[in-house]
DNA sequence: CTTGCAAACGAAATCATTTTCGTTTTACAA
DNA sequence: TTGTAAAACGAAAATGATTTCGTTTGCAAG
């Protein structure tokens, strides 16, 4: 059972190829009732243009792909489903390609995605990504691109972030706040942007709250799962170092640390309170539940797909397109670690 | 700067486009010297073919669709990430949709993705499909379909799934061997099979070790949740009820009713066993960590992804397809919760 | 009865690739 | 030198929708 083509229909009703394409998309130049007749018979045998052969014409795709670092990742979850929700709304469709963190699979997604002509891309910045060339490859083909996330500062693009610094502060302020003075930091890899500006969120907040700021008490998680969090707590009890909450740069970390201090005993938050960063299910599901930072993925995803949209919108309209830094608003939950 | 396409090349080289596209496709009516011309200039401006051209003739996309019932869903990510990672070796790339357990939206993806003429769809059936002519669109339109996890037994199409009462079995059964007799089940929803062979599992289980089957200890859970998990046991403790484990048909409910038991300050496993299903990152989390059984779903939808290829491969050799049921080997988690 | 004009329709070009089939070139034997 | 087959190449059709531009038709004004 081949597909329906308008030569099909063109001939089904005795007209021209060319008219029933105008009256599947209300030209002017064609009488309301042709119309009509053409309108009904695609209804009834259910007919729908083959993309491909539309896009040959207009050059528009009507699909968008999205590359994330990670796809077993609750935030990220989050942002795929406001993208895709979104996008469906507005007809396109989405590929996922995921780069694992990786830079040179980072270009490899990207390139596969131009290979599909896509309309426009999202982007989340891998830890491992160090230069932005292969971003330049989209820009250059004249594709959207919208960066969420984890971004860089140097992305001739619009972006979709928080703001990482000002969270992170709120985050630890909030510990200050509980009567805690020597709060340690797990934070994340060197390079993200993301992992820099929560540090200087928990520095500052140190700093405007009179503590002093003690390197020996950040630990760099480079992988961000729950086993470092893990070990760096072990290590703070083996050493007997004098702790009283940690700051996490993710959920992850933070859940890791729970679960050393329970199995040492320690009581949370009592002796030492734990904050998150994120608001992932599992955040919410632990006993003691974690304090946390929440970061609305879906409102986020939803909004980059409008930023892309929009921007496609003013392309179209030869507007020239004003890249913007998108920033969503957080919120601090607080539960029972802290 | 536009898209790079076979004339341009074959200006470049003062070459007809004919000979272009044969030397990049390594026809043998086109000289060895000629190839290598082209090959290496394609390669020099990095040339890729516009695929919506090659598919009006090919009708090949290379492009692959998935519907899955939820994002935010740690089994479903697993999946996808097999899919998605076995379609990229084979230059395939992959769209998402979701149907959010929705009957409705389920037949409205699944047009979607027809419309954009995917070489196949891989889908897992939402909770609320109650009938199967949307999947009969699919073999209409001879597009490839396999179907994943929560399949129907009406479908006429491969399936890659577990035994899932061969799985529950076992799980009552290792909650048997602790000596507990009193065993509640948390189950699925009324329609699903998955739901429904979890269920069956359980009963064997029960009955094959001589213990009464007891209907007032089996709950529904409609959404498969925390909440409702926590719900049923704070019910069972409240009615005082006598009950020395629960059987889960997911790790949510199974999380939930750890939550209850800890906040009770009923002692796990001791006084009550818990017992969960799929072994989501949470279920190793979480203190007690969660007895649960490993569903592994990389290793899903890598099988689904070949199953696909094959039955594509048959079906361009002209050879008949036969639809196989691929079950995937499950195996017992044991945690502290058991 | 012509002319002008608008409404309605259709032919054909276009998009970029693939593939069939026909033409030209080369190589070599007769 | 001629004939012939193989090697190499290219013209053109085909894929299906879109859009430009041209043609036909009907009708009213002059």
């Amino acid at each position: 059972m081949k597909n329906l083509t308008l030569k099909d229909i063109a001939i089904a009703l005795n007209i021209s190829v060319t008219t029933v394409s105008k009256a599947l998309k209300n030209y002017p130049d064609v009488s309301v009732k042709t119309k009509e007749r053409v309108k009904a018979y695609a209804e009834k045998v259910n007919f729908t243009p083959n993309s491909f052969a539309a896009y040959l014409r207009t050059h528009e795709s009507k699909t968008v792909g999205i590359v994330i670092p990670r796809l077993n990742h609750f935030f990220f979850s989050s942002i795929l489903r406001g993208i895709i929700t979104e996008a469906e709304k507005h007809e396109y469709i989405t590929f996922i390609l995921c780069s694992d963190e990786s830079y040179e699979l980072e270009k490899t997604q990207i390139q596969r995605l131009l290979n599909k002509n896509v309309d426009g891309i999202f982007l989340s910045i891998a830890d491992k990504t160090h230069d932005l060339t292969h971003i330049q490859n989209i820009l250059d083909k004249d594709t959207n691109l919208v960066i969420f996330d984890k971004y860089s500062k140097l992305t001739p693009c619009s972006s979709v972030v928080i703001d990482d610094r000002k969270a992170a502060f709120t985050a630890v302020e909030h510990l200050i706040k509980k009567g805690k003075k020597r709060i340690a930091h797990f934070r994340g890899p060197l390079l993200p942007q993301n992992s820099i500006d929560r540090f200087l969120g928990y520095r500052q907040a140190l700093e405007e709250n009179r503590i002093e700021y003690d390197k020996d008490l950040v630990f760099i998680c480079d992988e961000i799962n729950d086993s470092e969090g893990y070990d760096h707590m072990q290590q703070i009890l083996d050493q007997k170092m004098d702790v009283d909450a940690v700051f996490a740069v993710a959920d992850l970390p933070a859940v890791g640390a729970i679960k050393c201090l329970i199995e040492n005993k320690v009581h949370i938050p009592e002796e030492v309170a734990v904050m998150g960063f994120s608001n992932w299910l599992i955040s919410s599901l632990i006993t003691p539940s974690l304090s946390t930072i929440d970061q609305p993925g879906e409102l986020m995803g939803r909004k980059a797909f409008q930023v892309f949209l929009d921007e496609s919108d003013a392309k179209k309209r030869k507007e020239p397109v004003v890249f913007k830094k998108y920033e969503i608003e957080t919120t601090l939950i607080e539960r029972k670690s802290t």
